[in-house]
DNA sequence: GTAATAATGATTCTTATTTTCATTATATCC
DNA sequence: GGATATAATGAAAATAAGAATCATTATTAC
């Protein structure tokens, strides 16, 4: 695979992703492209995934270590997961150089990047849920 | 299951956790134990380490989002993989309040814990390997 | 337009984890 | 200490997300 070339439907994922700030999963992004492109498969939704997340053009994640999500804004930012309804959505804080100095303190590696978790309780279910 | 009872097994699940610092998988810690409990089963394993995460009393988590990888130290820290050779250690750092604190103005949710996963290369690929 | 080859759709295969269920171990009650 | 209740086990089958395969189609270069 020396050189690629392009494919309307690859170029429909990357387009579908820059539209959501929800991090959509495979399937989801599967299902909702599904409607204008009836016969996109399954496989090519993963394969473009895979390689769009290998070339840094999306991010590929994971919140619960079992669905990978993906996002279509790489600047830097971390996220934030509802333990309640499972939403996850943008925290847009960048503590790079800091945290990166903090954690060079602390091993002898070489630090190239890093990802932030948040969890709690969303607006929502934070008001519908008093347990919270 | 109002009332749990022990096991030997569940014992030395926790037991085999805390004399490791290297975040070993399901399958590791089956492995291991299966030296000295032949006929441990592999179902019984998950069983355990599930509840265990559930109860606190480990932690569960995953770098990739396909293994998960289990933590007998359940104090707070933040954890750093080597991209070349896929070793877990630790990063003996907390930071919970400024990162609370900051994050908790970038959303309207209610945040109960965060999770910090660095990215890089351990001392030891980065000699080998000055690519890096 | 033709040739070369990357990408697709459909399907099968992997692999980590979960579930099921008959049997065994643990705790309780007398 | 034995009988009883039930949680936990081992072994096996079931799930489900994702990766791989392969014949066919689409894209690019000439």
């Amino acid at each position: 695979m020396a050189k690629l070339k392009r494919s309307r439907q690859r170029e429909a994922i990357i387009a579908f992703l820059q539209t959501r700030k929800d991090h959509p999963t495979a399937d989801t992004v599967y299902m909702s492209l599904r409607e204008t492109m009836p016969n996109l498969s399954l496989g090519t939704v993963y394969r473009n995934l895979s390689l769009l997340a290998e070339q840094g053009k999306i991010l590929k994640f994971s919140c619960d270590g079992k669905v990978d999500r993906f996002d279509g804004f790489v600047h830097p930012h971390y996220h934030f997961m509802c333990v309640d309804c499972g939403e996850v959505s943008d925290v847009e804080m960048d503590m790079t150089e800091l945290l990166t100095k903090a954690a060079a303190e602390h091993t002898d590696g070489l630090i190239t990047g890093h990802t932030v978790l948040f969890k709690g309780y969303c607006a929502r279910c934070r008001e519908n849920n008093q347990t919270a």
